[in-house]
DNA sequence: CTGCTTTTGACAATCATTATCATTATGCGT
DNA sequence: ACGCATAATGATAATGATTGTCAAAAGCAG
């Protein structure tokens, strides 16, 4: 490979990417991308996820089960998300306490070019309610 | 189940753990202790690691590649990582400010229940250098 | 020791991701 | 605008890690 091409797949993948406010699987942006009518193969989007997140147009991180998720990454706004591990329902928080203590966390061991991954899981204001009715409060990260 | 019985086998893989210095795979583990002679079955490694985290006395992380990673964990240290995305050099680091952190923002936004993934990656002082001397700065961390 | 129940382990099943490879389409030179 | 070399696509097979299955083999209480 040494000129890349512009397709509209690729530029697809960065729209429905941008469109999307969480944190999509490459499987959930693919049945999405179809159900919106594009005939896109799941192939594509693996590699144009992939391209993306190389280009550092796209963060990704690993789901607690193992799925990698990705997430548009407008350089600019930085913030991290908030997710209730139940319903999917997610906030986008600030974490300005984090960015400089990652930063010069980074810098004390030496490190450079410093990102992160920080984001939270829990249960939200409505399904900790449920839970807690529903007898056995056990939520299984799973 | 009830009941939770100690057997050898479950024995054999928390100290396998106990004595594996950094993050070692479920099937690494698993070919260590073979290796070690003991007729373990690979089934039984996951098992006993899943139980291990849930009982907190292992740590598990996903690897860049989407293995899991397991490590013991001496129960009651919470702590994060600092991972060179060049040559893989883990450091652990501690991060009160983002503990608290983390459960304040979740306790603003009626979250219970929250955990964390807090990560941060970057190049190690040694790869920093080496990036900088090679022109490209480029890393690729696949 | 006996019996009930958990645990094991070999193997099949699953799931996400990656490789393959023939086909299509893009970008550049003309 | 045309054609060509070649990168990109996409259907599908392959891979590799993890989990489910279930009969056989322990553990533990009495």
């Amino acid at each position: 490979m040494v000129v890349k091409r512009n397709t509209w797949q690729r530029e697809a993948v960065r729209e429905a990417l941008g469109d999307t406010d969480g944190f999509v699987s490459a499987q959930g942006l693919h049945s999405a991308l179809r159900d919106s009518g594009s005939p896109i193969g799941l192939a594509t989007v693996y590699r144009a996820l992939a391209d993306l997140a190389t280009e550092g147009d796209a963060d990704s991180l690993q789901s607690l089960d193992g799925e990698s998720l990705y997430r548009a990454c407008t350089p600019g706004t930085h913030h991290h998300h908030l997710i209730c591990r139940n319903c999917g329902l997610t906030v986008e928080i600030s974490a300005d306490p984090v960015e400089t203590w990652a930063r010069s966390v980074a810098a004390d061991n030496g490190f450079t070019q410093a990102a992160h991954i920080v984001d939270v899981f829990g249960l939200c204001a409505e399904c900790s309610r449920a839970a807690a009715q529903s007898g056995t409060a056990q939520a299984d990260p799973r």
